[in-house]
DNA sequence: ATGAATTTGATTGTTTTTGATTGAAAATGA
DNA sequence: TCATTTTCAATCAAAAACAATCAAATTCAT
């Protein structure tokens, strides 16, 4: 592959998703980490990209959104470990379903090398999971361009057709009456199908998402597991409802 | 091989891929690696493209996502032209299936701003179709990760769901007898449910296709109008069996 | 046809890029 | 805090690509 093909794939995938990791430029480009690490110092020297431990993110003053951009990128460290300890839950041989969603997305990195397969409705997913040669099958159905997830009716038929070991679901609110909230009735639609097909069910949720309800409601606090990342609230009364794993490190 | 037509080839085979090898050029054009260096440095010289270490790319300037207005005016490759013919065919209101694969893939950019549904198993076209604010449903099923392609008995029942006032395939093989043949079984397998479900059904196919068998057939050449482009061979037989279009323009 | 001019392909030694290695620095986890 | 892991920067040898050169082949003009 030449230099300014494979910069430009670092490019993209720098504006794709806001943050990389080197590992993962590795093996989406099938060059070596002192390449990459070379192209990085490069595009860094043209002010084309901010270099952070780890990989590289977008420059701040790029970032156009300042809402969505700082939405997805300002609690990345915490999505970041508790998508580790998910990960880190998943076993030989599992059929897992990932939601839709930078949580999730952050968890693939942790899933490689695993004998794994893993069904998905988030379309921004697919290249990582593609990346790490982990079988994937992608729901069927409607692309809401905004979020880059499947919705639709088609694909809760879809959805009939499998039945999953583990399911990894985002969320926009949780409460201790109202459950686990999302704003997209489509999308609830989808989370409230996905957690009646799977054995074990982990909601993944960042502090910022306790005490908050959203539109559409797709579960009860009982019939799925948390997991968090610590933080002052204190998350004892939600444990008296369902298991809630606060990951530490 | 003559010089200017030995650097027509060269200036083609980097608009097409954006960045090209030495080493694909020499293979391309079967001169000595030392004409094809003379040839770039010649190139670079006259403005038409840019050096780099191991071969060459596009200008800056023109490898940004080219714009649909001058693309469509002159310089337009034969895929771009009979994705532009396609693309005419489609009127508002039209539910259509988009193959996956490079043409079709082409044919989006011409699509904007109709009103239009489309269905499509290529992973890679939901990126513009989303830029496009293109209404798109995408086929769950198993993820192919080298083409990127959804296939699978899923996809299939997916597709059941739907019908098609027209559909745009792809194909690697037009043959008189062996009809319309690609290499992947399950690949194939889309190719024919799609036929099937639509009303209107087109195959996309460059001059190399015709004459060429590959291992799975989809469909006789009775079940489909062929769109493809100006070249020697004569393609009166094959308008015995079906309609042909041949894009000049 | 003959010789000059041009183009081509092979060869040479040089430069650039690449990937692996190593010890230092940083982040992580207890 | 300290030990452990991960990432980093620097270095180096191998590989790939390069520019320069030259002889053979081709083209052209006379």
């Amino acid at each position: 592959m030449l230099t300014p093909e494979r910069q430009q794939r670092i490019l993209q995938s720098v504006k794709k998703h806001h943050t990389v990791k080197i590992k993962d430029l590795v093996d989406e480009t099938g060059s070596s980490e002192s390449t990459i690490r070379r192209d990085l110092d490069q595009l860094e020297e043209k002010g084309l990209l901010q270099r952070v431990h780890g990989g590289a993110s977008m420059l701040q003053a790029a970032s156009e959104e300042p809402s969505m951009g700082e939405k997805s990128t300002k609690n990345a460290s915490e999505k970041e470990k508790i998508a580790s300890y998910a990960a880190s839950l998943v076993k030989d041989g599992d059929c897992l379903f990932l939601d839709a969603g930078s949580t999730t997305y952050a968890m693939i990195s942790h899933l490689q090398q695993k004998d794994i397969i893993v069904v998905t409705n988030g379309l921004n997913h697919l290249d990582l999971l593609s990346d790490h040669q982990i079988k994937t099958y992608v729901l069927g159905g409607l692309v809401k361009h905004r979020t880059r997830a499947v919705v639709g009716t088609g694909a809760l038929q879809t959805l009939n057709q499998y039945r999953f070991d583990k399911c990894f679901v985002g969320t926009n609110g949780i409460h201790m009456e109202d459950g686990y909230t999302t704003p997209d009735p489509e999308e609830a639609a989808i989370k409230r199908a996905v957690l009646q097909h799977s054995r074990q069910r982990y909601i993944l949720a960042d502090h910022t998402k306790f005490e908050q309800v959203a539109f559409s409601k797709f579960a009860e606090l009982e019939e799925a597991e948390i997991i968090t990342n610590q933080h002052d609230l204190n998350v004892d009364l939600y444990k008296e409802k369902t298991i809630v794993k606060v990951v530490t490190t």
